[in-house]
DNA sequence: GCCAACGTTGGC
DNA sequence: GCCAACGTTGGC
């Protein structure tokens, strides 16, 4: 199984919005990077991925799973986007914020750190879990 | 196919 | 609100 992390601004579409959804599950559209592209189409059924909130807040605040595999965007012009349907599991007890993670030597080469601007990317296993106690979440 | 100009994202 | 980093666009 792998492992991601996601981002979302609150504004638009937070981790509350998520859990208020039927069946607290929700397709994650919206990407249009070539590389988060690539990372949601290597996403797979049942991985498990953090959301993290942008904008004031800069924190990972729950844990979702792929219950939907990479599918084309049918509200997008040219067809090639497309989007996967993630489920919101639970909150994290403790969020851990970006401040936490860049403090961390263990996260230097974090694509959170490296690479401010990408909104879907792959956590490592060893980062996910050191992630997962800091958040004081099972991994 | 290169690269300058421009737009967007997201941290500060 | 600013600006650095990065992607994308369009002229050549």
């Amino acid at each position: 199984m792998n492992h991601w992390l996601v981002k979302t601004e609150p504004n638009d579409w937070s981790w509350a919005d998520h859990c208020k959804a039927p069946k607290r599950t929700t397709c994650w559209d919206g990407v249009r990077n070539a590389q988060a592209q690539l990372n949601l189409k290597a996403m797979a059924k049942g991985d498990k991925v953090f959301i993290y909130h942008t904008g004031k807040e800069k924190q990972i605040v729950g844990l979702a799973t792929v219950t939907k595999t990479f599918y084309p965007d049918p509200t997008e012009e040219t067809g090639r986007m497309g989007m996967v349907d993630l489920r919101a599991e639970k909150a994290v007890p403790s969020p851990v914020t970006l401040a936490q993670v860049k403090a961390d030597k263990r996260f230097a080469d974090f694509l959170l750190v490296r690479n401010s601007r990408l909104s879907v990317m792959p956590v490592g296993t060893k980062h996910w879990a050191v992630l997962c106690k800091m958040a004081g979440a099972a991994s």
